[in-house]
DNA sequence: TTCTGAGTCGAACCCAAAGT
DNA sequence: ACTTTGGGTTCGACTCAGAA
């Protein structure tokens, strides 16, 4: 464990009510490996190749050759690759090894190692390879919650990357659904990337090095399957507080040749039933349908009812209820942008008051100071005048000068007549 | 206008891993 | 054993902009 995956742990057992909802790295699959983008290319091309071979019934047998048409390959990459070099980086992606720590049937923890292909050959007009076995039930069993592809994107994209923007990346993927973070004081956030105090003190230092420039290689990252951006609370110019934005980012590298249509599908949808769907409705409305068959799932678990999530995403795709959810989403951000508008108003109109009443009580003071100041011939003769002007009931002229009602005459007199 | 926090660029330094 | 390389850390110098 690193230490910022340290620190977030300790976070979580603190339990800090207002950043009860902050998750912290869940425990990893450690993939200790080293290889380069482009063979990283490679590997997903060949594993894409290998699922829809398989989703089309094509069973394979452990040590069987899965073949890839140079073609494709060439299609791809973009350009057409030297066999020599092919053949490098097959090699390389054979020897680097892929380990990851498994939990054995009898409770054991065990370690477990194989390359990230196992077999490989390259003909002039195609190349196959074999996958170790993890890699091929990894694919058979997409759907599967603990299916290595759940944590290998994220370590892979751990292992091409500095420091913080891996935790970084972390914080933000637990929140990809929800789309953003909830607000995070500034010694939390230090906290949960490991920054201690005394490292980058100043906020400039922390953006630098711990906030925007981790922001920016995320967006950059050609792994990176989600686009990050943040936002300053500040009190004063002082930033207190951060708020981290996220959507997912349609790429076309990482994922196994899924449509960005499914990217909210908590379950794997074979490539065939994707295409069936895909003819069915846009992309949005897809989306939609998708992200409310969650929300309805959530409902269901809830009541401890189980959810068969391909059941129902068919179901809300076939009945369309995207459309409906959509309009729902929207006319919530019609209103919250309503009462965003209608807090202004009333935060300005207290400004508003606010102001009103210091000036008044400005006004008073003023009146005050001048009327102590005023010789007491020059007094006997203003409450005179208040008499003759403001001719007030007796009753309340008989205090003199120091009456309640004239002072408050007099100040105002005053204060209007010397402004 | 001055003060100060933030944003940006770049240089220097440390350390560990990799290469020779 | 020594050198190179790369990432992380720290700092200075400068600019910008909001608040007093």
């Amino acid at each position: 464990m690193t230490r910022s995956q340290n620190m977030a742990t300790e976070l979580k057992k603190t339990g800090e009510s207002s950043l009860a909802q902050i998750k912290a790295p869940q425990e990893l699959v450690h993939i200790k490996h080293k290889i380069t983008l482009l063979q990283y290319k490679y590997w997903i091309l060949m594993l894409r190749t290998y699922r829809e071979l398989y989703e089309d019934g094509e069973a394979f047998r452990a040590g069987e050759y899965c073949y890839l048409s140079m073609s494709a390959v060439t299609e791809a990459l973009g350009y057409q690759p030297k066999t020599s070099e092919i053949e490098r980086d097959l090699e390389a992606l054979r020897v680097e090894s892929l380990v990851r720590n498994v939990l054995e049937k009898d409770g054991q923890k065990a370690k477990e190692g194989t390359g990230f292909i196992s077999q490989w050959k390259v003909m002039s007009t195609r190349i196959g390879v074999v996958f170790p076995d993890v890699l091929r039930e990894a694919v058979e069993n997409l759907d599967r919650k603990d299916s290595i592809f759940h944590l290998l994107n994220w370590n892979i994209f751990n292992s091409f990357t500095g420091k913080y923007e891996a935790v970084l990346y972390k914080l933000c993927k637990d929140y990809v659904g929800v789309g953003e973070t909830p607000w995070i004081p500034l010694e939390k956030f230090r906290e949960y990337m490991g920054v201690k105090p005394e490292e980058y003190a100043d906020f400039k230092r922390l953006n630098q090095w711990v906030i925007s420039g981790p922001v920016k290689r995320i967006n950059a990252s050609e792994l990176s399957d989600i686009e990050v951006d943040w936002e300053p609370e500040r009190k004063q110019r002082k930033v207190v507080a951060l708020k981290f934005r996220m959507r997912p980012k349609r790429q076309t590298m990482l994922d196994l040749g899924d449509h960005p249509a499914f990217r909210f599908a908590k379950v794997k949808i074979s490539l065939a039933q994707q295409n069936e769907y895909l003819a069915k409705a846009d992309t949005e409305t897809l989306e939609y349908s998708i992200l409310r068959a969650n929300e309805y799932a959530e409902e269901q678990e809830m009541k401890g009812e189980p959810a068969d999530l391909h059941k129902i995403y068919r179901k809300a795709i076939e009945q369309g209820w995207g459309d409906e959810y959509r309009s729902k989403l929207q006319a919530a951000e019609a209103k919250k942008a309503k009462e965003e508008v209608r807090k202004r108003a009333e935060a300005a109109k207290a400004a508003a008051d606010l102001e009103r009443k210091k000036a008044s009580e400005a006004l008073r003071a003023k009146g005050e100071e001048a009327l102590a100041s005023l010789e007491p011939e020059v007094l006997q003769a203003l409450f005179e005048r208040w008499k003759t002007e403001a001719s007030p009931p007796a009753v309340m002229s008989k205090n003199g000068p120091s009456s309640v009602a004239f002072r408050a005459w007099a100040r105002k007199a005053l204060a209007v007549g010397e402004g």
